[in-house]
DNA sequence: AGCACGCCGACT
DNA sequence: GTCGGCGTGCTC
């Protein structure tokens, strides 16, 4: 009998690959185990085996596998199912799935190195110049690696040279796997076992009198692990007794003192004992027992509270009836709201039950989360994360909190999978039997559509924490206060007089403006030349604090010239304002106040984000300006005047959710206003105070704004009425994906008509070099969005079938919104 | 996606 | 003449 397995590779091919296994192989395999596979001429991939199996190969011989990597599988097979639906819904490979999903770490790949030929010495002077080269380095080194050789070389293509240094038998090559992740050691230190007893030890003190330093190690150690024997760090003895790792080493070396180590969590909570969880007040107490209840008929439920509602402590509660049921809680989060301040509030109630996991982390660190969560173990009962946590291993979940829910950020845009987390979460939840409970102040309509249909259960809480009110908002009309001259810069003489009175209450503010840098466009005013990015279709945004023009879709960053490039008049106009802008008006018009800035440039770096959101915490800002990142659920208490600098560029936005993000956006910063006692005041700077949005916003009036905008999805055809799979065609070549875009939405509109909009050039039409276009697919509720996706596939097939496409990058993406 | 193979322009 | 450009095809 032969035996077969189909292995997930991680590279975009459509296919699994089927290698050839021996018996013994085949008793020992379990599906969800890693392989190292042989792939292509040379190359070992990692490989998950995903089926194990009798049935030969029809059409090629399977090659043997290289080796087997894990003693036990590290994925369960519920997610293997998880990965299947992903790539089916939202059209990509599993090998993309697998990518995406495992810690980098755990995905091995082969290098090549090349060795000396050690069976033969061969006569130097047959070789060239620059094989002489790489041969001379490998009497210093062992081996090396391309990349090396191209180093030594100073140039690319250094494969003809390895390739004619091993036709003369003067080197050869292997692959080399390297296993990315080893277990952090720490190294301890204990007294030799031969000075145990009374009696040896005080010979020793007595024969170290003459090294008074190596005395005092031993002394300081003996004190470091008195009693009950702990064991001591190498690094903590260095400091307490003051000696260079030198002395320990030479104690080390004399037997005197003897190492080990001891495997550790490079993530470790060291914290306090938990705290008991707090009292629920009666509205959360009721959104709880109705949570409960629709859980009975539900799988899903929305819970719609109001910006500081405390929704997390309804959440905490919750997850505590779970892990009591020893079922595993996923706790979903934006990436940025995934600040200490929420962490350490639920390890203050959990402990070290409590696992994070996020982008930040190190590779290293994401596999220990991974086996936490693998092992069911106890320090990963609940796990808080972003959007990629929802492929860790969970084998036991019992609960799916998706806070935030609204937020864009759940959905991935690049690359594939382009999945959402929120939607993915239902389907995890389903697989587990578990339930998944959405939160948001501002529900996303698709959410809030669901709910109302009664496909999700629907609990509202409408009254803040300890019944503190909605705050105050003002829309300030500057169109008409620009015509009578009481603008200064960009602040209205309301916003001033209000910033001005909030200061003198010794109150924090908020100052939004949804765009980074000084000014994004900048013009001379004598020729009207505005200095445009190389690679992409848009005018360069100034940061002035570097003194540089920056490309925000591709990072293209030049010097700010004082002079006009074109013409060089020196004249030159700031058109448009970001958050560096109103930092620097602020500056002028409050002088004695310390302003912030909080956007993408200020937040860079680990820890970035959390200093801003400290300083503000202990008070040592008293204005904050920044860009939707303040929207992310933090909890200011002092904040007390929330400013939007101009609300009507992200109305105009060009994106069928302009208005629906407008008012998330709008509600969320201005939930931020007044947490406490004192009601909070927010005021809104607008060209058109008419605008429904605007009123909408300020009456906080949720379901107003959902049934209108819902009936403009009605009637313009939008999600969620409609489901929607965008296609991006990407060439450096206009022409060619201009006839390539054509081609395909000719053929898309064979099969479903009216249903396809496009192609159509995107806003901006050109990104690192390359031209995009767009095609739409509009899938009406009753059409099956299995079939649809299958005439989707099958379209693509035949365009990638066209010599001249084949250069064309495709893109699918399902749900793009 | 990588990566090898193969066919054409621009340099020692 | 070679080096290196990228179009084309394949990966169990």
């Amino acid at each position: 009998m032969n035996f077969f397995i189909d292995v997930i590779i991680p590279v975009p091919l459509k296919k699994l690959f089927t290698y050839s296994i021996t018996a013994s192989e085949f008793d020992f395999l379990k599906v969800g185990m890693r392989v190292a596979v042989p792939f292509g001429k040379s190359k070992i991939y990692t490989g998950i085996v995903y089926r194990i199996h009798n049935e030969a190969p029809l059409a090629y011989e399977a090659k043997d596998i290289q080796q087997i990597l894990d003693e036990t599988p590290i994925i369960h097979e519920k997610q293997l199912k998880l990965w299947q639906w992903v790539a089916k819904y939202y059209m990509c490979t599993m090998g993309d799935m697998m990518r995406a999903a495992l810690p980098s770490a755990f995905i091995l790949e082969s290098e090549t190195v090349v060795i000396k030929n050690k069976i033969k010495t061969i006569d130097e002077s047959i070789l060239k110049d620059d094989e002489f080269l790489v041969y001379e380095a490998l009497n210093h080194q062992s081996s090396l690696k391309i990349h090396d050789i191209s180093n030594i070389l100073d140039k690319k293509n250094v494969l003809p040279v390895i390739k004619r240094l091993i036709e003369k038998e003067a080197v050869v090559v292997e692959e080399e796997v390297y296993e990315k992740y080893k277990p952090k050691l720490v190294r301890y230190v204990k007294l030799h076992t031969n000075f145990s007893s009374e009696v040896t030890l005080q010979k020793l003190l007595e024969d170290l009198g003459r090294a008074p330093k190596q005395r005092q190690v031993v002394m300081t150690l003996f004190m470091l692990s008195a009693g009950d024997k702990k064991p001591v760090k190498v690094s903590d003895l260095s400091v307490e007794s003051g000696a260079s790792s030198s002395i320990i080493k030479s104690l080390i070396d004399k037997g005197i003192l003897e190492e080990y180590h001891i495997q550790t969590d490079r993530v470790q909570y060291s914290g306090e004992d938990n705290e008991a969880t707090k009292a629920l007040n009666s509205y959360q107490e009721t959104a709880l027992s109705e949570i409960k209840m629709t859980f009975e008929t539900h799988h899903v439920t929305l819970l719609h509270g109001v910006t500081s509602s405390g929704k997390t402590e309804v959440y905490v509660k919750l997850i505590k009836t779970i892990i009591d049921q020893g079922k595993q809680v996923l706790y979903l989060l934006p990436e940025i709201a995934l600040t200490t301040q929420l962490v350490k509030r639920l390890e203050n109630y959990f402990g070290d039950q409590v696992a994070v996991f996020h982008s930040k982390y190190s590779s290293h660190e994401r596999v220990e989360v991974w086996n936490h969560v693998l092992h069911n173990s106890e320090k990963a009962k609940i796990v808080l994360g972003a959007r990629s946590s929802i492929f860790l291993p969970f084998n036991n979940l019992g609960l799916i909190i998706v806070d935030e829910e609204h937020e864009q950020s759940f959905k991935q845009f690049d690359p594939a999978p382009r999945y959402h987390a929120r939607d993915t979460s239902v389907v995890l939840a389903s697989i587990h039997g578990a339930k998944t409970l959405l939160g948001s102040a501002t529900p996303s309509l698709e959410s809030y559509f669901n709910a109302k249909q009664n496909k999700y259960g629907l609990v509202e809480i409408t009254k803040r924490y300890n019944n503190i009110m909605m705050p105050d908002i003002e829309l300030v009309d500057i169109k008409e206060r620009f015509k009578k001259k009481l603008m200064r810069g960009h602040f209205s003489d309301r916003l001033i007089e209000e910033i001005t009175e909030t200061l003198n209450e010794k109150h924090q503010i908020i100052l939004f403006q949804n765009r980074r840098g000084f000014s994004p466009i900048v013009e001379c005013k004598t020729c009207g030349h505005s200095p445009q990015c190389p690679n992409c279709d848009v005018s360069l945004t100034y940061h002035q604090y570097r003194k540089q023009l920056r490309c925000h879709y591709c990072g293209y960053v030049e010097i700010m010239k004082r002079d006009c490039m074109a013409c060089g008049g020196q004249d030159l106009d700031n058109k448009g304002f970001g958050t560096e802008q109103i930092e620097e008006e602020v500056k002028i018009l409050f002088p004695d106040h310390k302003v912030a800035r909080m956007d993408l440039d200020t937040t860079r770096g680990k820890y970035g984000y959390e200093k801003i959101i400290t300083a503000l915490e202990q008070q040592e800002i008293d204005i904050l300006v920044g860009t939707q990142m303040l929207t992310k659920g933090l909890d200011f208490r002092n904040v007390k005047l929330v400013g939007i600098m101009n609300a009507d560029n992200m109305l105009n936005f060009p994106d069928f959710r302009a208005h629906e993000r407008s008012f998330q956006l709008m509600s969320q910063v201005s939930g931020r206003a007044g947490r406490t006692e004192e009601r909070g005041k927010v005021l809104i700077q607008t060209y058109n105070p008419h605008h429904n949005i605007l009123q909408q916003v300020s009456n906080n009036n949720y379901i107003d704004m959902f049934k209108e905008q819902i009936n403009d999805r009605y009637n313009y055809k939008y999600p969620p009425i409609y489901k929607q799979i965008k296609i991006t065609l990407k060439h450096k070549d206009y022409n060619r994906v201009e006839t390539a875009s054509i081609w395909y939405a000719k053929s898309l509109r064979r099969v479903f008509k009216d249903y396809v909009l496009g192609p159509e050039s995107p806003p901006i039409a050109r990104i690192r070099n390359q031209f995009h276009k767009n095609i739409l697919v509009k899938i009406p509720k009753q059409q099956s969005l299995g079939k649809t996706k299958e005439a989707i596939i099958r379209i693509n097939n035949s365009f990638l079938s066209v010599k001249d496409f084949r250069s064309v990058r495709v893109i699918l993406n399902v749900d793009n919104f």
